[in-house]
DNA sequence: GGCCCTCTTTAGGGCCTT
């Protein structure tokens, strides 16, 4: 397993070029190898993920050529998230072990800081599995953060009834909050899979990208499903780069995505995830592999789809519309380079990160639109139970 | 599987995700 920091932001404005630029810069130490409690052998690695410059001249382009009104409230949200961001972190370019943050009980601080927590996994790149755990790895398995203990805000048992409804009951507060930015964290999530059934296959990679980006704004692992993948020809994950001891297993992979999510979460604030027919395939497989392997999606997560907001462009009529509503018609509808390979999670991400700010664009849609359309994941189940 | 559309709701087919 390998650790990346990654310095992604998707906004506007020339400036944002150089910040780009800037963070992209940034350099991790190197380390590697992570026993995991079953005592296995994963191999860690800190590395650099940032945009490509093809990517950054694309979106500076595409954000300088558009008339000042084409600079939509999403990326306003972007850009305003990232100088937040920027503004806010107190150290930002040195790696800190969370549990230095977080303590024990897994609260948080008054003050905002970001820590930097980027997890990118890739069997492609495990060439020392001898090496030493990360910082990071290593420290949360010092602390136990896996499933026994520091995470109690997600473990099953752990969340009460009280929590639940308090973060329903204040989903309506957030749509009608103005000030949305300073209480919202907007990632884009995707995951490639062993196959198209939500019961049978199992997640086999997946990527995350928060939108206000700087650093280590993206978590990239494969997982080892514990099973062949069959469909390899769709995304070109073979059965030997994840069946294998140095990639986690999702039951280890998910106390570090909390942990990531939880290093980009503003206080008391809110993660609003987006993914493309979200609602259909992610969501069902993010929590059928939290279920089994335990845990809880935090109340405080709320999920939205695009294919929602692509098929309600493609109703509003009009001569410039996309010729499907598939994440590629909607990548060559808005002339979006492909960066790697499509149908690779964090391809698909950072595609995906370009798109809803077009389709929010498009429908005019602000960050409380969106927020109204989300659901929690027991808002999800529960309207999936009524209608079944 | 969920959603949407139509030659529709007492249904069926296509699209989207891997």
């Amino acid at each position: 397993m390998s650790i990346c920091s990654g310095s992604e932001s998707v906004g506007d404005g020339g400036a944002q070029k150089l910040q780009l630029k800037a963070h992209s810069t940034i350099a991790e130490p190197q380390s590697k190898g992570c026993p995991s409690p079953s005592t296995r052998k994963i191999t860690e690695k800190i590395e650099v993920n940032c945009l490509s410059d093809s990517t950054i001249e694309f979106l500076t382009l595409s954000m300088l050529q558009a008339p000042r009104g084409r600079i939509h409230c999403l990326a306003n949200f972007c850009w305003e998230s990232f100088h937040n961001t920027s503004s806010t972190r107190v150290n930002n370019s040195s790696f800190k072990p969370l549990a230095s943050t977080y303590g024990i009980e897994g609260g948080y601080s008054r003050r905002w800081t970001r820590r930097p927590m980027t997890t990118k996994t890739d069997g492609r790149n495990m060439t020392n599995p001898a090496a030493k755990p990360s910082n990071l790895v290593r420290k949360i398995l010092d602390e136990k953060v896996s499933r026994s203990t520091a995470l109690n805000l997600n473990k099953k048992e752990e969340i009460t009834e009280h929590q639940q409804l308090q973060y329903c009951g204040i989903k309506q507060m957030i749509a009608e909050n103005k000030d949305l930015v300073d209480l919202v964290t907007f990632i884009i999530y995707d995951t490639e899979t062993s196959g198209l059934s939500r019961k049978d296959d199992r997640i086999i990679e997946i990527a995350l990208q928060d939108l206000s980006g700087g650093e280590n704004s993206t978590f990239q692992s494969l997982v080892n499903p514990g099973r062949n993948v069959a469909n390899s020809r769709v995304h070109g994950i073979k059965t030997n780069m994840v069946r294998r001891p140095d990639v986690p297993r999702m039951e280890e992979l998910i106390p570090i995505l909390l942990q990531f999510v939880k290093s980009r979460q503003k206080p008391e604030g809110y993660i609003l995830w987006a993914a493309h027919n979200g609602f259909a395939f992610d969501l069902p497989f993010l929590i059928n592999e939290f279920s089994r392997c335990s845990y809880e999606i935090p109340p405080n997560w709320l999920f939205m789809d695009t294919l929602s907001l692509a098929r309600e462009l493609m109703k509003s009529g009009g001569s410039k519309l996309p010729s499907g509503t598939s994440l590629k018609a909607l990548r060559e509808h808005y002339r979006i380079p492909l960066v790697g390979s499509a149908h690779r999670a964090m391809s698909d991400v950072r595609t995906l990160a370009m798109i809803l700010q077009m389709l929010t664009f498009d429908l005019k849609l602000s960050l409380p639109n969106l927020v109204t359309r989300s659901f929690t994941a027991s808002e999800y189940v529960n309207k999936k139970r009524k209608k079944s």
